[in-house]
This record gives C-alpha cells, structure tokens and sequence, in this order.
DNA sequence: GAGCACTGC
C-alpha cells in the first residue's frame, strides 16, 4: 500500500488535480452540496471559495500543509472586500511560531508594514493595530480570550480556525463559541481550515443547527510522492528496528542518492538509545559509504542544541535527525527525503477519578502517520518507512483523541461560566469532555470560592476568570494581600508557570549542574527554591551566560519575567499590593497553602507521603529539592501530581 | 536514589 501526494503540474492522469482542473471551467456554477458528505468538490482556484463564503456562513476547507491555504485565504478575503468598513479578518493558529512567521510573510507578500495592514497577536506581543489591521494571526488561546471581553467578537467579519484537525483546547473551544455567535451573528463567517478528511466532523458539527449552512471544500496540496512501506512481521524492538532502518538506507545511498533521515520516536530515553546504537554501528560504515551526522531533537534541548538541526548537511553527509512528535506539526526542516515512523506517540492523559495526569504511549492515529510521510515529500519524492505491519496500518484511529477529552477543565470551565454558559451538559461541545472532568472541575472551583453552591461565578471568580493562570495560583495571588507577600507569591506564581527552569545535561557536566542547582535550594522546598533563583537571575543582569553557568534555562527564566510583568497588572487592577514579606517564611507559606490546600500531603517513616485527598501514596519526584530531604513540619503542599515509570 | 510528548493564555 502506499500513500501519493501530488504536485502541481505534475499531474498523473486522473488523479485528483486533473479532475481539479475539469472543475475550474465551472466555476460559479459547481455548487456545492451542502450535506454531501463523500462527495468533496476539489475547487482550486479564490473565486470557488470566495463564492462559498459568500454563500455559506461556515466553510471548512481541507488541505494538506503547503496548500498555502493559511496564506492566501486570509488575502483572497481582504482583497473581496471581507475588511471594509473597519471589519477585521482574523485567522487562528495553535502555535506561537505559526502566528508570528505566517503574519510576517503575508505582509510582505503584500509589501506592507508587519503590524499594520497585517499584524499578530500573541500573549505578551502585540504587532498589529486597532485601527489599520486588516488581516490578523493569532493563537487560538488569544481569540478565546478576546471572546470574555467581546463575546460577539464583533470587530471580525471572517473568523479563520486554522490547523482545526490538531484540535487543541482552545480550538475546540472557540468552534463551540462561533457556533453560539453565529446565531445571535450570523453574518460573521467562519472558515474551518484542517488538513484530515477528518472534516467531516466540522461538517456535521455545524450543520445540526437549523439555520446550519456549512459547506466543504477541498483544495490541493504542493506535494512529492511519498512511497510509504511497511513491516512483513512485527518488531520487538523498534527503537532498535529504527537505527538499523536509518543505517540501511544511508547504505544504500548510491541507489537512494542524497537526502536527509528523519526517525520518529516517542520520547528522549528512545533518542539517546537510538543515537548510542547508531553511533556504535559508525566504525564500521565502509569507507565509500556516505557520513552520517546524528541529530536529536526535542523539546528538552537547548535553542542552540536545536538549531543545529535547521542546518544544512555537508557536503558528502546525510542528516539523521532522531525526533520526538516535535518534527511532526511543530517544527519542519527542509530536505528530509526519507521518513522513518515508529507508530507510537507519547500523549498526556489525565484521569479524572484520581486526578492523576500521566504519559502514555500509544500508536498513532493514521492522521498523524500521513502527516509524518508528508515530512518526507517537502522538497523531492520521499519514502517512509513505517516500522509496523500493514495490518496495524488498518487498525489505527483514524485521529488522536482531542485533547479536551483528556485534560483537566478547571480553567476553561472558569473561562465559559464567565462567558455566560453556566450549563456546561447542554454546551454543544465538538467532543465533550468525560461528564467526570467536568464534575471533578466543579468541585475545584467550589472548594476554592470561584463559584457558589448553585454554580454561578462569585465575584473572585469573576475577576480569577480573567487571569491567564491556574485556579490554584489565582487564589494565591488573591490571599497575598491577607499575607502581605505579594511581591513574592508574584514570582513563585510566574515561576511555576514555566517549565523545564533547570537544565541538567546528561554525564559529567550533569553533575555539576547539580551542584550549581542546589545553591538556590531552600530548605523550605521547591517553591522557595524557585523565588531564590528568580531573584539571583535579576540580581544577576539578566543575562544569558549567568544562567548558563548556574543551570539555569535562559528561555524558561525570560519567560518568567514576562509572565510576572503581566501578572503584575493583573494584581494591579484588583488592587492587590506589592508588599514584601521582609523575608517572613511563615507568611508566604500560609499564602502558598491558601491556594494549595486542597493539595497537601503528609510525611511518613518510609520517606512516602499520604496525600489528604484520597490517602494515596506519592513519592516526591527526583527533580523536587525535597527528593533529597525531609520537611521539618512533615506536611508539603504539591503543585501537581504525575504518574510516571517508578514502581510501586 | 531516580526522570523529563507537545502546546497555549
């Protein structure tokens, strides 16, 4: 079996471009059918789509990435006339980097100012103008957020959900909303934009309402073939199966000829495996055979550690770059020509009976295998070898189970009581969230005051719903004016907000980094730790090569500071003041329990906790300065609690 | 003595 993308101009007889252009001729006149599902119009060209969106209020519209879909809709539409009369056009992208890099390449296909006709929008940027902004990108979380203070979202007269088929909270999220705005709006249109056939689930979606008008259409994609192969038998080993698959086809070069390797695999510990196999197999590569350069890449590694990916191979090298799930949505590097999959992925799940989240691998749905062989068709025909059986092939979800289905709704419950929709059964969710999440976030919500006995917001809540933080952090930032500290309950909130502070390679240069880590440490625990390291990191200037000296992560302690600054604002317009606890322990830590209450726990002789909820066993985590040490009082208050690998 | 899919406000 193998899966073939097209590219244009390069047409094989009867394939789906060559019906395209039959339909061109028709233009105006190919109506498409409403409901039609299996029946997917390939209409390539503005005026077919400009059409539909005139004519229906919900288009969704699938393409493969490289369609140019995210690019050229948005400036069909202002060009159509869709930003007259002051109307902004607004287009959704699940990621920062898309927003940012779409907006400013739209903008100079225009030749405009970045920021002014075409701008962006993300949390702690905002490149685009109120009054001259015809066209803007931005996070999907940032238009959710825009909804709670304009809940018609009137400024827009197109609303574009791109990338919808990754389905991210806050994607569905907003689909829900469009769909109760375009009832009380319904000239606001909204194009659904998705790179499955999954569609058809926008399709029925918006078509239950009797006022429904949704249409599909469907646009070609800027694609080499890919030939895609399977397992004759399954492997025990794949980790193993993968370094001998990127080995052999380096070997087989002179057939092959030039062309990079990229292996997908769950997980670091998967990564450094691979590579160590790889790089015990080089001695013995023959010598007219091509070098070959290991790459690892994943989210844990530094900026620089993962530009070096982004360049180009030598001459007379093969790239293999070994990723995680990164390489497949996140992240694209040009010249890949060979593809070798796994099957599994690691996704967060997250049980709401014992409020567990925890990692788990799983095979990957066949949305998320083609996009993977697509890695390797960007810039010639590719081959992707799929390190599992054909049969698997078959028996593979269709997609990845929506992320709203598996994560804790606290926040967003917060978020959409504060819009108004108090009666969370009768919501109209694309995919709902499990009826026990959605109890389980009632309770939270309860137990920390955010609403009362009959579900309704309380007037913390109504401003807690407001802030870009957990319900958790919220209350603490709340209680800081009881406990006078909220100088300091400002940075532990920002602190705990970001991940991955520390860096600790692996090997030697790991224990040192330990070293360095501990001189922040606090005796009080990992809370304090992480005030004492972002006040050396002020202290210090700020800078890149102090943190790197003290394990520090540069990126992750920047970030920390911009999400204080907003936070700051935040305590500022609820009139909370910035004291300082002079140093008083005792204060912050009755401030930190005021919001983590609900999460405390008690030392026992076996150097295990018992949580208060539930009497569960918990270990602390070996990343935890308290790993090392027991707390004077016995009782610790946790932020979260992971399943991991360590046995019972 | 032991561990880190990926995003986002």
């Amino acid at each position: 079996m193998s899966l073939t993308f097209w590219k244009p101009g390069t047409a094989a007889p009867g394939s789906t471009l060559d019906r395209a252009s039959q339909l061109e001729e028709s233009i105006g006149v190919q109506i498409p059918p409403t409901h039609g599902r299996g029946q997917l119009p390939i209409l390539k060209y503005r005026d077919n789509l400009l059409y539909c969106v005139e004519k229906f209020g919900v288009v969704i519209v699938i393409g493969q990435t490289g369609c140019g879909k995210t690019t050229q809709l948005p400036q069909f539409l202002l060009q159509a006339g869709w930003a007259d009369d002051g109307h902004t056009i607004a287009c959704t992208q699940p990621r920062r980097i898309a927003a940012t890099s779409v907006a400013s390449r739209v903008s100079d296909e225009l030749g405009t100012k970045l920021g002014e006709e075409v701008g962006y929008s993300i949390r702690f940027e905002d490149v685009s103008s109120k009054e001259k902004t015809r066209i803007l990108y931005m996070t999907d979380g940032m238009l959710f957020r825009e909804t709670l203070v304009d809940p018609l979202l009137s400024r827009y007269s197109v609303v574009m959900i791109d990338e919808a088929h990754e389905r991210s909270v806050y994607t569905d999220l907003l689909l829900g909303i469009l769909r109760k705005i375009r009832k009380k709006r319904p000239s606001l249109r909204l194009i659904v934009s998705s790179a499955t056939l999954d569609a058809t689930k926008f399709l029925d979606y918006f078509s239950q309402d009797s006022e429904g008008d949704a249409t599909i259409v469907s646009l070609e994609g800027r694609m080499y073939p890919v030939e895609v192969t399977y397992l004759q038998e399954p492997t025990p080993d794949y980790v193993r199966k993968a370094a001998e698959t990127a080995w052999n086809i380096n070997l087989q070069s002179l057939q092959q000829g030039p062309g990079d390797i990229l292996v997908f695999l769950t997980g670091r510990e998967e990564i450094d495996r691979c590579v160590q196999e790889l790089s015990e197999m080089i001695p013995s590569l023959p010598a007219r055979a091509t070098r070959i350069v290991l790459l690892p890449l994943h989210a844990g590694l530094s900026t620089e550690e993962q530009l070096h990916v982004f360049q180009p191979a030598e001459r007379g090298t093969r790239k293999v770059v070994i990723s995680t799930n990164i390489a497949e949505a996140s992240v694209t590097i040009e010249g890949i020509k060979f593809v070798v999959d796994c099957g599994c992925v690691k996704i967060r799940v997250f049980n709401p009976t014992t409020l567990l989240a925890s990692l788990a691998t799983v095979p990957t749905s066949v949305a998320s295998a083609t996009q993977r062989a697509g890695r390797a068709g960007r810039t010639s025909p590719g081959i992707c070898y799929r390190l599992y059986t054909s049969s698997v092939f078959k028996v593979l979800p269709a997609t990845t189970s929506p992320e709203i289905t598996r994560t804790d709704m606290t926040t967003p419950i917060l978020q959409l009581k504060s819009l108004g929709i108090d009666d969370l059964m009768k919501f109209d969710w694309v995919s709902a969230p499990p009826a026990e999440t959605v109890l389980r976030a009632l309770e939270g919500l309860y137990a920390a005051g955010m609403i009362d006995d009959s579900g309704r917001l309380t007037p913390v809540g109504e401003q807690v719903a407001e802030c870009p933080v957990e319900v958790g952090i919220a209350r603490m930032l709340f209680s800081s004016k009881e406990f006078k500290c909220g100088e300091e309950i400002l940075t532990i909130a920002a602190m705990t907000a970001v991940q991955d502070i520390f860096v600790i390679p692996e090997g030697a240069a790991g224990a040192l980094a330990e070293l360095e880590r501990r001189k922040f440490t606090a005796e009080e625990g990992d809370h304090f730790t992480l005030l004492n390291a972002y006040n050396a990191f002020t202290r210090y200037g700020r800078s890149s090569s102090w943190c790197k000296s003290h394990a520090l992560s540069f990126r992750a302690m920047s970030r920390a500071v911009s999400i204080r600054s907003q936070l700051k604002k935040y305590m500022q317009r609820f009139n909370l003041p910035l004291e300082s606890c002079e140093g008083d322990s005792k204060r912050l830590t009755k401030c930190l329990v005021s919001g983590y209450w609900r999460n405390g726990a008690r030392w026992t002789a076996d150097g295990t906790y018992r949580s208060v909820r539930g009497n569960m066993i918990l270990h602390v985590h070996p990343t935890s300065v308290l790993f090392t040490r027991k707390p004077r009082s016995g009782w610790v208050i946790f932020h979260e609690v992971e399943e991991t690998k360590k046995a019972h």
